[in-house]
DNA sequence: CAAAATTAAACAAATGTTTGATTAATTATT
DNA sequence: AATAATTAATCAAACATTTGTTTAATTTTG
């Protein structure tokens, strides 16, 4: 069982689900891509579907446990645990941006119910962990009160607003189509500069 | 010609495309859903994809005409037209979420290049007068030192991010599958307030 | 040699679209 | 006002492709 094959299969995959979508991708467009033969996907998967849920199952978890090593570090603030939350998430969608953006997808759409369940569990887990680094600057007076699920949602929501069409960004940055965004730092420092002074005048008192 | 049946199949066609995607809803469901006989689609919109061109157009322009009536209101402060912005844009999302969905999708996918370039130049329009109204607000010293276009991909993205997915509108709420958060006053509340309390936090000096 | 991997070909089902015939509505002519 | 002529609307059926999947034979590997 080739391990390799089956990950070029996936990585693939995510290359062509992120640009076409999943309805938008057929297996031979795959196959062609990947250079493997059609009947492959399905030796190695069993099916299209299947081939998704590997694909999700592949990447997913990596957030959670940045989470929750952001949100145990003791030496920390509660400010300072907001500040790595918000580097740790434009990283990691900035790398990751073709994995997200059909996550995304796939939270919209809801075709897959069980993948769909399975990444709104996930999301459910971390909006939980960052709720509760809110609540306990709130708690300690540090924090203004606010909605704290809809605090993250604003975070997570700045980042998709922008990163999810490679459009959307360039026209906030005003370049031209060649333009690479997700490989650009002046973008990405932009982007953090801006959710940090969200976030502070949000939650820090005066 | 009759109209009526004309709008009849784009507004099936919005539910469809909202729930299962252009790519997931064939021309069969769509006829099927309306009632039709699966030729007339073509009859009266020529393709599939030039369906998908009418019902963009027939939805789209209102929310430019709103922004510049909420801009050119000589008897608002500049707080008080980001605060319009704000209500503008939930009520707008709220009542009209399939068709933003299917918009929301087209800029994430880039298939159809024409309605894709057509959705990015709407909201390139939009996105111009909510800047112009911060930036006004900036240069009277009433408003801090911002990033224009961030602060309203903040105030549209996380708008997004709750109304886009009914699980995770309902993850926010703690509501069951059943309920419907598009047509809950409290949800719309909860995110009024939520977008004002941020907005003012950032822009509005101390 | 046996198991795993790979292949081209074929499969049935679904897709968007077109056809050609039929009915309904509109317009023109007497 | 009645009839004929013309256009528009509707339909079931068929069209050619494309889809995901399977087969059965062949090659590669351990």
């Amino acid at each position: 069982m080739s391990t390799d094959k089956k990950d070029h299969i996936i990585n693939t995959a995510i290359e062509l689900f992120a640009e076409n979508g999943f309805e938008g991708t057929s297996i031979r467009d795959l196959a062609a891509k990947a250079d493997v033969n059609i009947a492959m996907v399905n030796y190695y998967f069993g099916s299209k579907d299947k081939l998704f849920e590997a694909m999700v199952v592949h990447k997913a978890s990596y957030m959670r446990e940045k989470l929750e090593e952001i949100a145990s570090d003791k030496t920390k603030s509660e400010i300072e645990k907001m500040d790595a939350v918000i580097e740790a998430y434009v990283n990691r969608i900035l790398t990751q941006h073709q994995y997200h953006r059909i996550i995304h997808q796939e939270l919209m759409l809801k075709q897959r119910e069980d993948v769909h369940n399975n990444i709104i569990s996930l999301f459910s887990k971390n909006t939980l962990i960052v709720k509760q680094i809110i609540e306990q600057g709130m708690r300690k007076k540090a924090f203004k009160k606010v909605d704290p699920e809809l605090t993250f949602a604003s975070i997570l929501g700045t980042i998709n607003q922008v990163m999810l069409s490679k459009g959307m960004c360039n026209l906030l940055m005003n370049k031209d189509k060649n333009f690479n965004p997700y490989t650009d730092d002046t973008f990405k420092k932009r982007i953090i500069t801006h959710l940090k002074q969200i976030t502070h005048s949000l939650l820090l008192q005066h």
